[in-house]
DNA sequence: AAACCTTTGAAGTTA
DNA sequence: TAACTTCAAAGGTTT
């Protein structure tokens, strides 16, 4: 229950910039920008993930705002902005927000002049992305058009049924709409047919991991020297028991779209240093910026949330899902970031960083507006923080706290 | 091959 | 209720 109210916006906990509720609850009944034109992130993010998902008929508290988004006729619509085809391996079903303009993400962004993106792996130079495109749907000119909707398990495609309803030859990595309801109305929670890990185009929902064979075996094998009948029953359901991945929050749909550009930008290619630099980026965007990320991350908790009454982020902890449990590796108080040097690449336009395992948890969690409600050390520690008036970012430099 | 690294945020668990 | 933990993505690196 308390999950539920969390998710569904009315209870939010303070988010991390405070100007986030109150800049997007008018923006839950307008996904409008403030000169009147709808947001591209909105727009296309609205036009693809709601035109037939009915979300009305539930308690959540943005229904009215569902409901205007799925209200824009295709006429409101801009087209050019929906050029997204998702890869069905790659893309995150609930990932059409990928089709952000990039415009719309000004800070950070890499002056025009930058070379061309060359593949790490072939080494051949790829296309820079179009502006409009997401760079993880590459596309060749002119088929745009010919690529299935990313959110084909959601839209319609010509000539055929929208929400073809499947039988039991066919596991769907989202339940189709009508399936979502059938389950929602005829399935408590937990017994919500899992008939979802293939879409009715038979890919799979990388959403939705199925346990792997070799998984399953190595289970097995364990099994065999102890298990009795109640225990491989429930291994048998739990190899049934499709992964649903947790929604994206913010800064992971942010990660997602950027990463490639950030990529493109520099040398860089491990994913710890692109994920650093992008955690900074994040922290450069305006509130406003960071708001729209906020908005789709709770509609994508919606939508995942419709899609899997069910779910709970529980299902997805270790041992549920057969993951062994993560070793740490011990890393000394102070010691330095092997990465360090690489934050002197001139093209993140970014200070380096002097100690890049100080936790920024508080600042993370309150903001720089909401520092009274800092801990200590990290009140401390930003206190000595030293500011980059150039780029508007703040670089702390101090030592290391576990603290926070 | 599997875990680690690294980021933020959501949500779960623990004390 | 605060603090802590896990997981979500990504892919090169480490074990």
């Amino acid at each position: 229950m308390l999950a539920a109210k969390r998710q569904d916006g009315g209870l939010f906990k303070g988010p991390p910039y405070p100007g986030y509720p109150f800049i997007m609850i008018p923006d839950l009944t307008s996904p409008y920008l403030p000169n009147g034109s709808l947001s591209p992130t909105a727009r296309t993010y609205l036009q693809m993930k709601w035109p037939l998902l009915d979300v009305q008929a539930g308690s959540l508290q943005s229904r009215q705002a569902l409901k205007d988004a799925r209200s824009p006729s295709p006429a409101h619509i801009v087209s050019n902005k929906v050029p997204v085809v998702q890869h069905p391996h790659h893309v995150h079903p609930l990932t059409p927000l990928i089709t952000y303009s990039n415009e719309h993400f000004t800070p950070g962004n890499p002056p025009p002049h930058l070379p061309a993106d060359v593949d790490p792996k072939t080494g051949i130079p790829r296309p820079p992305h179009p502006p409009d495109i997401s760079p993880y749907y590459p596309l060749s000119p002119g088929t745009v058009g010919q690529i299935p909707h990313p959110l084909g398990w959601l839209v319609p495609q010509q000539g055929q049924p929208v929400y073809p309803i499947t039988t039991g030859g066919f596991r769907h990595p989202y339940p189709t709409a009508l399936t979502v309801n059938a389950s929602m109305s005829r399935f408590p929670p937990h017994m919500v047919p899992p008939h979802h890990s293939l879409h009715t185009t038979g890919i799979p929902h990388p959403a939705i991991v199925t346990p792997t064979v070799k998984q399953e075996s190595s289970q097995s094998d364990v099994g065999s020297l102890h298990s009795s009948k109640h225990q491989d029953s429930k291994k048998e359901e739990e190899k049934k028991k499709p992964h649903i991945k947790k929604p994206l929050n913010a800064f992971m749909l942010y990660m997602k779209e950027m990463r490639a550009k950030v990529v493109a930008e520099c040398t860089l290619k491990e994913s710890a240093a692109i994920n650093q630099i992008l955690g900074r980026r994040w922290h450069a965007l305006s509130r406003e910026e960071q708001a729209k990320y906020y908005e789709l991350a709770r509609k994508e908790r919606q939508l995942h949330m419709q899609l899997y009454p069910g779910w709970s982020a529980r299902d997805n902890y270790v041992g549920s899902y057969g993951k062994k449990k993560k070793r740490k590796r011990d890393k000394q108080p102070g010691e330095t970031n092997e990465h360090s040097e690489c934050f002197l690449n001139p093209c993140l336009s970014l200070p380096p960083i002097t100690d890049l395992s100080a936790p920024k948890k508080c600042r993370a969690r309150f903001g720089l507006d909401q520092q009274n409600n800092w801990c200590g050390p990290c009140r401390r520690k930003k206190n000595g923080a030293r500011f980059f008036p150039l780029t508007g970012e703040e670089e702390e430099v101090f030592q290391p706290s576990r603290t926070c």
